[in-house]
DNA sequence: TTATGATCCGAGGGATTCCTCGGGATTTGT
DNA sequence: ACAAATCCCGAGGAATCCCTCGGATCATAA
């Protein structure tokens, strides 16, 4: 009875009340990572937060980490689509607006649940996390280059890199903060910071180099 | 015999083989968490890549997690002192070179090993992290700001923030780069767009705002 | 109503993990 | 050389953890 070993599919939830506990066992896995970490996530402990037998838990999730992988799916998903809402209702045409928006974008996607992203964030055995962000993160990637070669000065610049940079610069440091203090997510200081950083990083008229 | 109950206090080596097995132990598990994961690193596993008994390594570390304590505290002062000494031997005058020696540095602290870098970087069980690196960061925001005024154009700016945003940025897109990519940590490209960005940010306070 | 399927349940098995404990081997001090 | 201190060891116990399985309970359709 090697566990890790049957992986038989499990069904998914076609009744109202089925659908309930499915999604109260993907709320309790998200309270239970954020408030005692992944490896003190146990499914029984799940199971009990989300008031359901941990029988009902596997009968809709194979394992422990398909859990986190959907609970990861769909924070990305969420997030994912109110950056791009926040961008489709920002005006196009001036560059500095359009990083301005972007940055608060990025900023207001983490927002939402800033402990619950560093979490998902610092999973590495979902090895699941990173091709569905390289998609998006490619995706997002092209968008800017575009950006940039229409409004931005770079001279003989590398458009690709430097849209990687300011990507990577983002969404790091967002995410740094949110982490280590999220408090600063809140104040309008990170999002005028941030803007002027990237404004400057790609328009040129200096005396240097 | 409760577990994680007693906490009877260690001994530190005195001879010299004690000292040889302690840091066998110590290799050991830095290998074993970088291929495998805090997860899957169990002690037993670490005692048997180090080549010694189990019992060998309870008798130096009172449980798994003062292990990779040690580690990372290990990793910080290492990466601390070879900052501090990229640091020191770069000319001090020029602000756009002493910008890039602080990235170059940064880069080269982590580049030593990218993946242990990562591994505990993302070790949330670990809160003995933060509270240390609190200090050194603090120390070294001083140190960034006090630059800041005496050879940046700043204007009205706070120079604490953005002392604050240009560590942020560095750290959080270095570790980034390090866990994304680790290979780009090895081009020049990184290190000059890095210093570029920087530099800009805290020179000349052009057409806006 | 009754049959069929969907949903829920939780005791407990197999596996694994952390760590102890008693004692053997080696080094050091005298 | 002998005692004390230090170091090494690994079988195995207690505690979890993940997950299964057989059956109870509920919903829906005929």
């Amino acid at each position: 009875m090697g566990r890790r070993i049957s992986r038989k599919p499990r069904k998914s939830p076609t009744q109202a009340r089925a659908k309930a506990t499915w999604n109260a066992i993907l709320e309790a896995a998200a309270r239970v990572l954020v408030q005692r970490g992944y490896e003190k996530a146990t499914t029984d402990r799940i199971a009990e937060r989300a008031g359901v037998g941990i029988g009902s838990l596997y009968e809709y999730f194979p394992n422990k980490e398909a859990i986190f992988a959907i609970l990861n799916q769909q924070w990305n998903e969420e997030r994912w689509s109110g950056f791009q809402a926040e961008l489709a209702s920002a005006p196009q045409d001036d560059l500095q607006t359009l990083i301005r928006s972007t940055v608060r974008a990025r900023i207001n996607a983490t927002r939402r649940n800033p402990r619950l992203n560093s979490a998902l964030r610092n999973l590495i055995p979902l090895s699941v996390t990173l091709p569905q962000a390289r998609a998006i993160y490619e995706d997002f990637a092209e968008h800017t280059v575009r950006a940039l070669q229409s409004h931005a000065r770079l001279g003989d610049r590398d458009p690709r890199l430097v849209a990687q940079v300011m990507l990577h610069a983002t969404h790091a440091v967002v995410d740094n903060v949110a982490e280590i203090s999220p408090d600063l997510l809140d104040s309008p200081a990170l999002e005028d910071e941030l803007t002027l950083m990237l404004y400057r990083y790609v328009t040129e008229s200096g005396p240097s180099d």
